[in-house]
DNA sequence: CCCCTATAGTATATAAAAGTAACTAACACA
DNA sequence: TGTGTTAGTTACTTTTATATACTATAGGGG
């Protein structure tokens, strides 16, 4: 079990070729990152808080992602040897710089959901 | 055939509430989406120059992506009557507001790779 | 007429990703 | 000895994605 998905995202290969926009999708196309990112924005956030603040979730699909994403550089984890377990996560230098974008995503979506009445 | 994915996307539903992004993933989710929209930023495409924009797609993919893009309003497809098909998409309001979104995304990729030494 | 090409798909079968539910480790407290 | 807490695992099922093959249609060549 210590390969979570292959060779595909090890190196960023496959379908980066070519692509650019391969590459991002690669890195936070999973189902459930960038909203994982949207949380850690602006908040040091334990797992648990993390769950509560994105219910639909499962705990293995946030474990998961939250590997993957620290794999690639996207968060810190930092686990607090204490009884019961403490791990927190927070965003990187290399996640900081997507705040913006998930910003006007974030504001996309609103007007986009007033375009289409509600 | 006539749900291509039941009634979670018929009206963005389900985890769209609570979480503001969670319905901008249900819209732009999709692992094809947003690299489908960054092909159209710019050009009008048929469904053949789409495909050979992005080589490791299916037929199947780009067609239900395209699909459900133009259910959500994101893209507008348009058949010519002609024999062999034409059928041509193009970006719309809503998807030419996703276009400072893409490109910066599609610069965030380039300097993260960078910074992975490569 | 038969075969070939091209375009934009469908259909079917298989692999991969995501979801579900139950289980674990470690200690604190009662 | 038994219960609660947190951050996960594990085994199993369902949903998505991919690979491969197939279809309809018209024009062109033989």
């Amino acid at each position: 079990m210590n390969k979570i998905k292959g060779l595909e995202k090890e190196g960023i290969s496959k379908s980066s070729e070519g692509c650019p926009m391969a590459s991002v999708m690669n890195v936070i196309g999973g189902k459930w990152k960038i909203i994982i990112l949207y949380h850690l924005r602006d908040s040091i956030l334990r797992f648990g808080e993390l769950k509560k603040r994105i219910p639909n979730i499962t705990q293995k699909m946030l474990t998961q992602q939250l590997r993957e994403l620290e794999r690639d550089g996207l968060v810190k984890r930092t686990v607090y040897p204490e009884v019961p377990p403490r791990v927190e996560y927070q965003s990187t230098y290399l996640s900081d710089e997507l705040r913006p974008i998930i910003d006007m995503l974030c504001d996309w979506g609103e007007k986009q959901k007033e375009m289409l009445g509600r």
